[in-house]
DNA sequence: CAGGAAATGGGACCTTGGTCCTACAAGCGC
DNA sequence: GCGCTTGTAGGACCAAGGTCCCATTTCCTG
């Protein structure tokens, strides 16, 4: 499983660095584009095709880390791989906790750093596709009306249309249109796909079912 | 959210760390087991209730990553915090990219630690109530005959019974039989609520809508 | 061989869901 | 005010789902 289009982000404040990555990685037919700095990347990253970013810790004006969480709070998720010659434990385990793909330490062996590459640009094209399903869903949401939206999540908690009906204050009669249009506009034909598709998308998310708590207060 | 009965294995082979690492762990509340060898510990762990194991890294016969390894291996999924005086990098970054809860240092600030464990017992108590789910599932499922589980299967496709009959070659009547034989075991009472039952046991992955590929072949 | 579980299905009947057509009132934008 | 969307709802009708009754066959177990 490999990606046409993937690109790697090289980021790193050394010229010389930048250099020889983007000389290993190109000729391991990956796109590169390198950036000397954090700010840099910002403006030239997308999320659009599926890539990963190597990044150097020390770096002047803002830190590997540092863009790793600017990264996260900006919603750009991309899988970030840390590349550094100082490296020392809590950095190493505070970028793990973060999500970072890996944290490698300079000199890097070359296959090791490849392997770490396709690695994590196959894993964001996983990410995108499930980023464009969810999206999908999100539009088709997007077009109900207020009162089909109340229809749709009643029905995928399994109402029936009388006791929607009931809940609702309308007319059994009413609940059918409605239900009809949210069909329609969600692109299924039957409950069960209505369903699926919503729990892929994080709709209703408690329970049909039991739910077992386990905790209590102390 | 804290818990109970929750207990802290504690995996060290000095008995100076357990003797006191088992004070400040008791002193915060938490039940605590010392062992000073991983054989004690694959002997003595229970995934039962809600736990977790500080395990440090260097001990004779089976290091505490080998351990790490080996409960993965057995099933055993219990959060591991690794506390240790001798880490490096890779170490650290490998036990985190197996799923550890957290990689410490020693000497350890007490805080620090009591945070980690108080972290880890949570979200292996969440796991604890998420699996407890799982396996209700499952045990319904088991009652179900080979039909009925295909007549689910279809079901929660979102096929309906005249094609259910024609796939199974057998008559329509005969697939209501089963289906309402499928939603007594598995204690539902709309389709709505069995899919998602489903979904939560992770059965009938494929999607019901638009699955959408970025990967080709190079 | 007797008993039971599993799979099969027919008949009768009712409830639910879904789809036409039609209609009307409220609110919004131009 | 006209056209649009949204929400409402009745009538008619059919398809689908669900539930009783019943019966048969096959196969496994004690």
């Amino acid at each position: 499983m490999n990606t046409d289009e993937a690109t790697v982000f090289v980021v790193d404040d050394d010229a010389s660095v930048r250099r020889s990555l983007a000389r290993l990685l190109r000729a391991a037919g990956w796109n590169v584009e390198t950036l000397s700095t954090a700010r840099e990347f910002l403006q030239r990253a997308s999320v659009s095709e599926p890539a990963c970013v190597v990044l150097d810790v020390r770096m002047p004006e803002m830190s590997g880390p540092e863009l790793h969480s600017q990264m996260r709070e900006s919603g750009l998720s991309l899988p970030v791989i840390f590349l550094t010659a100082y490296g020392d434990v809590p950095t190493s385990v505070e970028a793990m906790k973060r999500g970072a793909a890996d944290f490698l330490l300079k000199p890097v062996d070359a296959a090791v750093l490849l392997q770490t590459v396709t690695r994590a640009v196959e894993s964001h094209a996983a990410e995108l596709s499930q980023r464009k399903g969810r999206q999908h869903v999100a539009a088709c949401l997007a077009r109900l009306t207020t009162r089909e939206r109340q229809v749709l999540d009643a029905v995928i908690r399994g109402r029936r249309n009388k006791q929607i009906a009931a809940d609702l204050g309308i007319s059994e009669k009413t609940v059918k249109v409605h239900r009809g249009r949210v069909m329609d506009k969600m692109e299924v034909r039957s409950v069960a796909q209505l369903v699926r598709l919503c729990e892929t998308a994080g709709i209703g998310s408690d329970s049909p079912g039991a739910r077992h708590s386990m905790l209590s207060g102390r």
